[in-house]
DNA sequence: CCATACTGTAAGTGAACGCTTACGGATAGA
DNA sequence: TCTATCCGTAAGCGTTCACTTACAGTATGG
């Protein structure tokens, strides 16, 4: 037998690196010598490891929302008097576009008629929704019953303030105190409804 | 003398089709060859007109803001009795991202390290941006003076609104009754304030 | 210690890209 | 009609890209 091949490890040792380029450089500028040259190795090692570049750049999709997730669930395992749903858009309204991944998600629309990605970018956001839209629906069961936008609008429009915070970001646009701001109280009125 | 220049006839005519290219394609994939394709003519006849591919780019951001504006100042001009924001609102529920231009906007958000592409998107939300708090501005003086997240952040949420809104239309993610439901209520609660 | 497959190095491939050059023909004013 | 400038066509320039091939070194199980 010959010795056991380490493609698994070496994937998630680089993966994150990868990532990082894809969203500072764009799908494009993100060339392969460029991965190569910052994960330290030649380009046909990253060749073993996925593929072709598209799945290099589908990877680093779905780690944009397995980096959100579970920094998220560590602030709902925290011990808090504070419901879930408050105390994320606490959170986020300091930390958020932190990770500095937002790029990868435009990157990725800027080439969504490739159906691998734009496909990978529907799941991402599916999923992105549906754990807000479960948060919210939470915080309501145990508050007052308004809703005047339901869920579901509530949610995508607490997504669209992530997405404009990510912009107002990346083009120097809003301070960090108009972001949080703006997560905080609007999320906040999203969240509760009209007569919240 | 020699015969007088057309190029800024043609400029006209053709920035149509080249900043329909940049939305369907995004910045890479719509060629210098496919630009020329589609405004059937010549590549170096596109050089005549800009000096290079980002200019032409460039002059895409800039017709995204100028296609928006004056559709919005045709509906501001129309008679009716309720006031503009609301008419704004009620007119973008129906028709936001029909011109499928916004596929620009992504396309320069993977490209703004790029400083020149980065002051013609910051120009471009910060004229949306304006423009909307202004309109929420009068709209409240006009009405109840409630205000919970002031006009800037109010203004900022509803670009963001209309950026979900896109993403969820290009993605499908979004049917269009939702894609309605979400402007119209999480809009018009932002317009008004929590206790509108 | 040997065979087998894994891991790293180096060079190279065809294609596509942004952009340019060269040139013949059309069109206006003098 | 002369002539300077504009307009359209065609070809090609150097570079860069995603991806491949060939090969030497190395660690593992028998």
């Amino acid at each position: 037998m010959p010795r056991p091949s380490q493609t698994h490890e070496q994937r998630k040792k680089l993966l994150p690196i990868v990532a990082r380029a894809f969203a500072e450089l764009g799908y494009r500028r993100a060339t392969t010598a460029e991965l190569a040259r910052r994960c330290e190795v030649r380009e046909n090692i990253l060749y073993r490891l996925w593929p072709h570049k598209k799945a290099m750049f589908i990877a680093s999709i779905d780690y944009v929302y397995e980096q959100a997730a579970s920094a998220w669930r560590e602030v709902l395992s925290e011990t808090d008097d504070a419901g879930g749903a408050v105390r994320l858009l606490a959170h986020e309204s300091e930390h958020y576009g932190e990770t500095g991944l937002h790029g990868i998600i435009f990157a990725g629309l800027s080439e969504a008629d490739e159906p691998e990605i734009r496909e990978a970018l529907r799941k991402m956001y599916g999923r992105f929704h549906r754990f807000i839209r479960g948060q919210i629906a939470a915080h309501r069961d145990g508050g007052p019953a308004s809703g005047f936008p339901d869920e579901t609008v509530a949610a995508w429009a607490i997504v669209g303030l992530g997405n404009v915070a990510n912009i107002g970001r990346e083009l120097g646009l809003l301070s960090g105190r108009e972001r949080k701001r703006m997560i905080a109280e609007a999320g906040r009125l999203l969240l509760d409804g009209q007569s919240g």
